[in-house]
RNA sequence: GGCGGGGUAGCUCAGUUGGUUAGAGCAGAGGAAUCAUAAUCCUUGUGUCGGGGGUUCAAAUCCCUCCCUCGCUACCA
């Protein structure tokens, strides 16, 4: 047993993630974290929300709540939609917690002790109207290349040419509309990266037989072009303030207390319970942690290069990130999810709709892993009426109704194995080992094809076999393939479970059993497990596993959420 | 503009230390079976591997170039 830290890139707090934010991190999260449970591992699983920056500051004056009452509105409708999906979070904190506060003040500290800290003076555009800084982003005005009226500060979208927000034509607050603009001199604290860029680089050289190549090249690259000092404070009012003499009226950049966040939120959980728990146990001199973060791709850098170095400066021994996997994006039926747009479907929308475990299952079987994939709900539908309604579910049905209708309702005694059994068994420890092999290296699209591999085998099995033909002129044989039968839909249930937890407990509820009792899933022998449960055990039938989706239900869908421009 | 990912069957995608006739699932076609949710199982692929050029006995794979697309480009997060 090792212990695991797993962390999810935390959602921002302004909006309801869509299917996109859900399969590029929160749920290939949550999957592993279940998987490596059941392979035996201490795992510790933290995410949470990321709530500080303008972002937070300009939604809550567009509702007219405080920031506060804003961040706890939204908090508690992440929580309750990733509960609905559930994802199976040690704890989900928040990064405006008063522990990741206090993480976040000392690894400034050590960082300004160290002399990684620079005081520069930047000039700034100020909206007097807003009475704040505007960031480049939150000024529009006219492109003076192409004339486009709606350029941003940073770079104008319809010429892609990046811009400084002084050379806009007419520039305007993005935020009020307010023309009363002027450059302000300001000044702010910046992390040295150049300095720590040595350190770094020896760092992330010593990680590449391990990190995908994804991740891995997007580090080189920064590092390559050479790091400059980042800005670490903003003058805002959302966010920590700064703790250093003449800066009491700044806050720290979101980006600095963000991925911090992931330290402060494991102190969140260990102060719900002080005497059993320690976040220095996972995060400070751990030699024993295996550290795993989960992010889409546009935060790689972030967590490659920023993070780290961040955590290098304070020359204390911290937990370092030792796999990256960085996900590709998902879109919506060739387009992008557009919440303005009403486009595509939003996770709190999608469990209304259909249980989660549909969800999970399509998300993860198409996890954009090496390139960007698509959801359809002609592949979505496809997929729950094929793979779970036809080859899952009815396995599950057609075994259980022969068994219940030609002998009882329980697994039934007599027969033995023959050549038939040795040979399915062979083939499923083969499948079984490369699943879980596929699993632990998160190759999710590979192992969920083999999980359905395995489903598929179990049909084949009984239609070779034939048990209702056979039950006609030896019982005897009909019971001893049952048997097989019914222990291959605990065999099911248990593999199933990292994918889809509530599918694999009504499977074993049918059965009278637990998703805990199981014997779990490392060194899993599929020649034992076949012979689990003994004659005499009872089930019971009961409902489907899944539902059907008709073709006027998906028509309904696809006009619903936007499939069609 | 710069950098990175991607472009493979009708659809969604595997596949590069260069090597027989380039694969899977879905969809389509044919068949088997009748236990089961009109479900299942088997068989079935005439693909300019984005275009062009090059290296090589041999290129989806290596090199050059062009096109399309997605992302990043340090003050969105």
């Amino acid at each position: 047993m090792s212990k695991i830290l797993i962390t999810s890139a935390l959602p921002y707090i302004n909006g309801v993630p869509h299917l996109g934010h859900m399969v590029g991190c929160l749920l290939p999260s949550d999957v592993y974290a279940r998987f490596m449970r059941m392979m035996g591992h201490e795992v510790l699983y933290i995410a949470g929300t990321d709530e500080h920056g303008t972002t937070s500051e300009v939604g809550a004056l567009k509702e007219g709540l405080s920031v506060k009452e804003y961040c706890d509105k939204y908090y508690n409708q992440h929580k309750a939609t990733y509960k609905a999906f559930n994802l199976s979070f040690d704890c989900f904190g928040r990064t405006s917690s008063e522990q990741n506060k206090e993480i976040t003040y000392h690894i400034f500290e050590q960082l300004d002790k160290n002399g990684y800290i620079e005081e520069r003076t930047i000039k700034q555009v100020y909206s007097v109207d807003d009475g704040r800084f505007l960031a480049d982003r939150y000024i529009t005005g006219t492109c003076p290349h192409c004339g486009y009226d709606k350029a941003r500060g940073d770079q104008c979208e319809n010429c892609t040419k990046v811009l400084e927000p002084t050379e806009l034509i007419n520039p305007r607050s993005t935020i009020s509309g307010s023309t009363n603009l002027e450059v302000r001199e300001t000044k702010h604290l910046f992390l040295n990266l150049p300095k720590i860029e040595k350190d770094l680089s020896e760092w992330v050289a010593q990680k590449e037989p391990y990190w995908p190549d994804v991740a891995y090249s997007i580090a080189q690259k920064w590092l390559k072009e050479g790091l400059q000092e980042r800005c670490i404070t903003r003058d805002l009012k959302w966010g920590f303030p700064v703790n250093k003499p003449g800066y009491e009226d700044k806050v720290f950049y979101v980006w600095f207390d963000a991925p911090i966040g992931y330290i402060g939120i494991t102190k969140q959980w260990a102060d719900e319970k002080p005497e059993e728990r320690s976040w220095q146990k996972w995060w400070l001199n751990a030699d024993d942690v295996r550290y795993v973060e989960f992010m889409g791709k546009d935060n790689v850098p972030f967590h490659a290069i920023f993070f780290p170095a961040m955590l290098l400066g304070t020359k204390e021994k911290w937990t370092f990130v030792d796999y990256l996997k960085g996900m590709s994006y998902l879109t919506f039926e060739g387009g992008k999810f557009s919440k303005s747009e009403q486009r595509g479907v939003f996770a709190d929308k999608a469990v209304e709709e259909f249980p989660a475990d549909y969800w999970r299952y399509w998300l993860m079987a198409n996890v954009p892993e090496a390139s960007d994939s698509s959801f359809t709900f002609d592949g979505f539908v496809g997929t729950v009426n094929k793979d779970l309604n036809g080859v899952l579910g009815n396995f599950v049905s057609r075994v259980l109704k022969m068994t219940a209708s030609k002998i009882g309702a329980e697994v039934p005694a007599g027969g033995e194995m023959t050549a038939a059994e040795n040979e399915l068994i062979a083939n499923l420890q083969e499948k079984t080992d490369n699943y879980l092999r596929y699993m632990e290296n998160m190759e999710f699209r590979k192992a969920l094809a083999e999980l359905r591999a395995i489903w598929v085998d179990g049909n084949n099995y009984i239609s070779v076999t034939e048990p209702w033909t056979v039950i006609k002129e030896n019982p005897e044989r009909a019971a001893a393939i049952l048997r097989v039968c019914i222990n291959l839909i605990r065999i099911f249930a248990i593999l199933s479970a990292p994918i889809m937890p509530t599918v694999a407990q009504n499977m074993l509820g049918k059965l009278g059993l637990s998703i805990d009792a199981h014997s779990g899933l490392k060194g899993f022998k599929v020649a034992d497990e076949i012979v689990y449960l003994k004659p005499g055990h009872k089930f019971e039938v009961g409902e489907p596993l899944f539902e059907r989706i008709t073709p006027e239900r998906c028509e309904e869908l696809k006009a619903k959420y936007g499939s069609k421009k």
